[in-house]
DNA sequence: GTTCCGCATGAATCGATAG
DNA sequence: ACTATCGATTCATGCGGAA
């Protein structure tokens, strides 16, 4: 079973044309922050974020299956002593569109970048906002639970008799079963806020997430062999994470220099990726070594 | 010196046109979400939020010194599968009202409510928007300042004495349980992001915010003698938290009930502050025993 | 007197049911 | 078809009684 990694180098609101209708499962993607990012992207004037926007939004709503879920990374700059409004009027003008807004979860930057200013303090979290063309999108909440909070540790045993009963009664033999583990292992679903610390190996590339970011909606939002988009590709962060997560992916990028830098680390992955019986858990952190 | 408390019976509406131009130094309040609490605020229909709002924000932008700071506690409800938009519509109506829209702090819930659905997770995070007059509004940052370090890294709480003993004391660690541990710590400035717990069960008060959440706003934006208004006083969270910070207030209800229950509590008080050298510090636990 | 454990209780949201 | 009400679901926290 070939995974595909699809590098194209190109205006996505160009490119974006090319993509038949309702074939992407995810859209992830951190577009070019207003008025930032000058030297690469020429930078959008916040004024005209929105209408420049709204060409590629409207591709995306086509090429995404009705099941699928399109995350977007944004968040507004300040100026003046004032935080821009464009990213709420991207929001309207969105659902305007035909885009249900169905959530917005934050990204908390644990590690935030250092700095005072006489009026606001550190900028430590992040937008990311889902939206849907319908409300009957794929969701595998199950793959993204995390071990219960830390008032568990002082009941854990309370907690054993109950799960012990629970575990024999289940398979009945009683066998080979280490109750310890499972019980440190107690899970429960996530909130809408993500704590995640920032990427700090940036490659000249002002707007890094970490991997982890893709990887949490990828695996919320997606199974293997499911195809994910990046329209700002950018150091292709989302394209490499999908592709070791067993995921299609197709990464569109303007910029030469990021286009031949991921399409030439990519490119040795399909090679590995082809064996049978690689599980992605296993290779994340050579992998990482490999092409980061 | 006295400190003083006006608690106001009334609809803020009206009651917000007796007071001066120009005379508060903070507003922070959280005011009745849209359809919720019906049966006590009436529900406000979230189409209908914005123009509900607009004339209260009317009075305030009025009212607001302008050094001063309005905090506004809120956060949109989901209904049918997509986040309302009133929040964001109202930002953007309240700055064609001559507000600027400073800044956005996030309160991430640590314990929020519990739920489970096939569409989303839980929410546990809510919009701390920070509108001013003029961009030469006072800001005392330092009085904010955490000790850098694991135990507080990425919890962001600035933590009162009291506090620090009772968090202590919680966790039994013995950990920082001399001050001079604090007082070596090197300090730095926290970020936008706050980490609070909401107070659980209070017996007969539930308050829909901690105490946490109007102290670290009073500290960082008013000094002792300031006035802090909150137009939807409700239990009296901000005000009695300004009282004990030695802040003038003002706080307007509509309902008799939380009328009465903060007047009544609120005049003990009053002879207790008089007395002088009296730090709010040290007497937190005391009133906080004494009155909730 | 500690520590431990049971339990109630929230700024919630969805789907089903009823008017 | 559209709105109002209700039950089910879920988990971090504080309180009080028990060990």
């Amino acid at each position: 079973m070939k995974i595909s990694a699809n590098i194209i180098l190109g205006d996505c609101k160009d490119e974006l044309e090319k993509l038949g209708d309702n074939s992407i499962d995810l859209i992830f993607t951190s577009p070019p922050y207003a008025d930032s990012r000058k030297n690469t992207y020429g930078g959008i004037h916040p004024d005209r974020y929105v209408e420049w926007f709204l060409p590629i939004s409207e591709q995306l709503l086509r090429v995404l299956k009705p099941t699928g879920t399109f995350v977007l990374n944004i968040k507004e700059k300040a100026a003046n002593g004032e935080r821009h409004t464009y990213v709420m009027e991207l929001i309207l003008a969105m659902r305007k569109q035909g885009w249900l807004w169905t959530e917005e979860f934050i990204w908390h930057k644990k590690n935030c970048y250092p700095g005072k200013w006489p009026n606001r303090f550190r900028d430590a979290w992040e937008r990311l906002l889902q939206f849907n063309k319908t409300t009957k999108f794929n969701m595998y909440q199950e793959e993204v639970m995390i071990p219960v909070g830390d008032w568990a540790k002082g009941r854990l045993r309370n907690l054993s008799e109950t799960d012990k009963k629970r575990d024999n009664a289940k398979n009945g033999s009683g066998f080979g079963k280490n109750v310890s583990n499972w019980l440190n292992r107690q899970m429960v679903y996530p909130t809408n806020v993500l704590h995640l610390a920032t990427e700090c190996n940036n490659k000249n590339h002002s707007a890094v997430f970490p991997d982890e970011l893709p990887e949490w909606f990828i695996k919320l939002f997606t199974k293997e062999k499911d195809t994910v988009l990046d329209p700002f590709m950018g150091s292709g962060t989302t394209i490499f994470v999908a592709k070791r997560m067993l995921r299609n992916s197709i990464g569109i990028e303007i910029l030469p220099e990021y286009y031949k830098m991921v399409k030439s680390e990519i490119e040795p992955l399909a090679y590995y990726l082809c064996e049978p019986k690689v599980k992605y858990e296993k290779n994340k952190t050579a992998r990482c070594n490999q092409i980061r």
